[in-house]
DNA sequence: GCCTTTACATACTTATTTGTATGTAAAGGA
DNA sequence: TCCTTTACATACAAATAAGTATGTAAAGGC
């Protein structure tokens, strides 16, 4: 028995904790959107494709609990805030490369272009 | 724009294919579990914990039709069904691992015993 | 003759995830 | 004075995923 809880959710297998942390549908492009440093609210919203309000709050709230990521608020009118990595969420990058490869390769064997 | 659609589905970006193909609570210990060679239905379900009747041959069906696994069946009574992974499925062990590794560091990071 | 085994199937309900529409504060610009 | 910008927040609806309960065929054993 691998059964255990973890912020109030039961999880029988680390897929299941792994998945909590970059699955769904926005976690992984966020993730992959800050990889090369600090990024502000409305510019996440820019270069993620398709994304909405409250899905890119929401899913950030979440990454945000689990640590994954980091919030940064200036004090200005309008408002400023950041985004950035923690170690954990870095270390979560490698990780996604290797999925957004194997989701590149099922296109090239499915035949389908881009 | 990377979108494409694959199945009669949307997707935006090869991580969603991969999901697509990997993802949801059962797909991931349903190939693991034949990582090492044909399994039958039965046994499947013996190994794979919680997972009921209805999850598991909707999923086999599901990653039969993408390709992942193959179907082999015995005319014999009470019938008899084995399930393998295809080359595409063996190519998938390796991602999952990955993920699975991630989740136990997780749980390391997190203090979750097991 | 009835029970058990095996590998599904189907109808239906419940839970979870995602999306839509709309609202808010406060400062600066026209 | 009114409009715009920014970063959310909330109520609600729609879509998707997961789970429950029940049924089926056909042979062999008791």
């Amino acid at each position: 028995m691998t059964n255990f809880t973890y912020q109030g959710r039961l999880y029988y297998n680390p897929i299941e904790l792994a998945m909590a942390f970059i699955g769904g549908t926005w976690k992984m492009p966020i993730l992959l959107a800050l990889r090369k440093g600090p990024v502000r609210y409305g510019d996440l919203r820019k270069t993620i494709p398709h994304i909405n309000d409250k899905m890119l709050y929401s899913q950030l709230r979440d990454l945000e609990e689990k640590g994954m990521i980091q919030r940064k608020v200036y004090q200005t009118k309008p408002p400023r805030v950041d985004y950035m990595l923690t170690d954990l969420g870095k270390k979560s990058i490698k990780l996604i490369d290797k999925i957004n490869d194997f989701g590149e390769y099922l296109m090239e064997v499915e035949g389908i272009s881009h």
